[in-house]
DNA sequence: ACAGACTTTGCAACCGGTTGCAAACCTGCG
DNA sequence: CGCAGGTTTGCAACCGGTTGCAAAGTCTGT
């Protein structure tokens, strides 16, 4: 339906070339042609087929966008994120939804045949092994929310979950608990494994505490709630408990209140990312910050950088910072 | 980097429309030279290049999934189903974020450069003409969660808004309110416009009922918080609300709480489109359902039946639900 | 007016596929 | 064995662009 190259340049009277060089950017050509064919592309509304070209410069700006987490409202402050991110810097972000799926070779496919210039994964869940295969496919990649490794084979940009984890501990240490828990994710996402780590290594050095740990099944509010009431029914509660996220200490602080027991005064309750709800008055989690922009922002940066020529990969490390609201005394 | 057709080819020692064929739903060619080509593409780890397909197909199954809305946690879902819904089509997503534009020819021209096949326009606050000029420059698209018209020039699923007003008229009627309000979204929306429509019209026929309107500046906890608090610094609140969306029901929610007023003792609430987390127990709102899933599915078999060929545009009424829970007595 | 240097232009081949057409290949049958 | 009919195959042109190369054009200085 759309002009094409050749009809443009029919109706200004020059050669396809012409016409290509006066849409690439830094081609040699005269103001002269370079206005003619801007006048007869303008009268047929003449659009570049990115498409097309991508055929012979082996660039199409589309980036793979893929996540595993469509269910938690933080995500979607990082698709925010991410595509005014991409879009800023000219570059599309073509979204894969992995809704369950765990295996790589599938998306993979996909996005080779899409012939993405690289590949994001947006997942905190998934192994390592996930992203080296698209790197080990010659996709440029990068992990975001990734496990951080000392040598890593793709570019990662990673919270530090441990320290986050120690951050949880002393902030419950700090409130003189002596029965601490932690309540976490699914046992097998990266970032439970790495949250709970650093959470008993800290607790470890105060002696005289009693730690417990159990896993939801998800990170989700279901999740919470459950994994919540089984312990109320237990009947062995601790006095402050570490949750490996906000959308889960919102599940757990609902199955508290239903058995009428009272946040902060009888439990405390710490939460993890800082989602936009977690500040809502009637919620107002105490929360450990994880800071997404960051790590969209470089994240974005990186594939920039893999987009410009090859390079080393590289890992980003970022802080994480406790917010103080009303579920810890 | 990945192998090309011609290499294949070679390597099978066919021709290349062969090769070609083999990966053609319906071509002729036969079992023997399909099994040659087949090994010879798996050697390779061959994948047919989509994009260079679409050149002469001119079918890219890419479809521009535009939004405006990254800040409503209704919209995860919104785009956890559509990535779904088209993925399972085999069709792609390419995500656009408007953020803020209101001006449909930017994305128009990106989403033309890359050939899409259909666009999809997610978003209730969107007016009609921005899909239209879509549809004008020959762009199939859908409007979803668009405005009902009874003479569509393009193709929309949509809630009845207005229903949806007179039902939370309706509902607050019901509790034997006198003085009752819609504390609406942008003004500018035609979600809200066609919501307060219906509530008031529902209101009219029964007579010595208050109402008073406000309008919040977005449809956000911020914007339905500062709202809230304003009214009730005016000092002259109603009885009822019926909130545009629960996002600001929540933030209307928190600011009630905060000056100490019960819901729904002394003030009852209902909001609209019954999010995820609505239903937590600790929020418990009583709201009125929008079904996205059911307009996401009708507009993704639209878009997959303008695909088939084209067809008069169709525009589809989808019935909300009064879901109760706890913020009307 | 002309050599030399630089800029602008078009030709033609190419990117990775698809497809109409006609030739080559199979069948089965008389 | 020859032939009609259908099936399988390759040729070559095409989709909408880009780009190396050499020819053509422009400008400068003398």
């Amino acid at each position: 339906m759309p002009a094409t190259l050749k009809e443009v340049a029919v109706l200004a009277g020059v050669s396809r070339s012409a016409v290509s060089r006066c849409f690439t950017e830094g081609a040699s050509i005269s103001p002269a042609t370079r206005a003619k064919i801007l006048k007869a592309a303008d009268q047929l509304g003449y659009r570049p087929n990115a498409l097309a070209s991508s055929l012979t410069t082996g660039r199409t700006k589309l980036i793979g966008l893929i996540s595993d987490n469509f269910h938690n409202p933080i995500f979607l402050e990082v698709f925010d994120h991410f595509t005014r991110g991409l879009q800023s810097r000219g570059l599309r972000p073509l979204l894969v939804n992995l809704s369950g799926e765990t295996d790589p070779a599938n998306s993979l496919r996909l996005l080779q045949q899409y012939s993405v210039d690289a590949a994001i994964v947006a997942s905190s869940t998934l192994p390592v092994s996930f992203a080296e295969s698209f790197a080990a496919a010659g996709v440029p990649v990068v992990h975001s929310f990734g496990r951080h490794t000392a040598r890593p084979k793709v570019n990662t940009v990673g919270i530090d979950n441990q320290e986050a984890g120690r951050l949880a501990a002393k902030a419950l240490l700090a409130r003189g608990y002596a029965k601490i828990a932690m309540l976490a994710g699914p046992e097998s996402a990266t970032s439970t494994q790495d949250r709970l780590y650093g959470f008993l290594n800290e607790l470890k050095s105060t002696s005289g505490i009693e730690v417990t740990t159990s896993f939801a099944s998800a990170y989700s509010y279901d999740a919470g709630y459950a994994e919540m009431s089984r312990l109320i029914a237990a009947g062995s509660l601790a006095e402050g408990y570490f949750c490996g996220d906000d959308v889960l200490s919102i599940g757990t602080l609902a199955a508290l209140q239903e058995h009428g027991i009272s946040v902060p005064k009888d439990v405390g309750l710490i939460g993890f990312n800082d989602m936009a709800m977690s500040r809502w008055g009637n919620i107002a989690l105490t929360t450990i910050r994880q800071p997404i922009d960051d790590v969209v922002r470089l994240s974005v940066e990186m594939v920039e950088a893999m987009l410009a020529g090859p390079r080393e990969p590289k890992a980003h490390l970022l802080p994480c910072e406790l917010i103080e609201r009303k579920t810890l005394p």
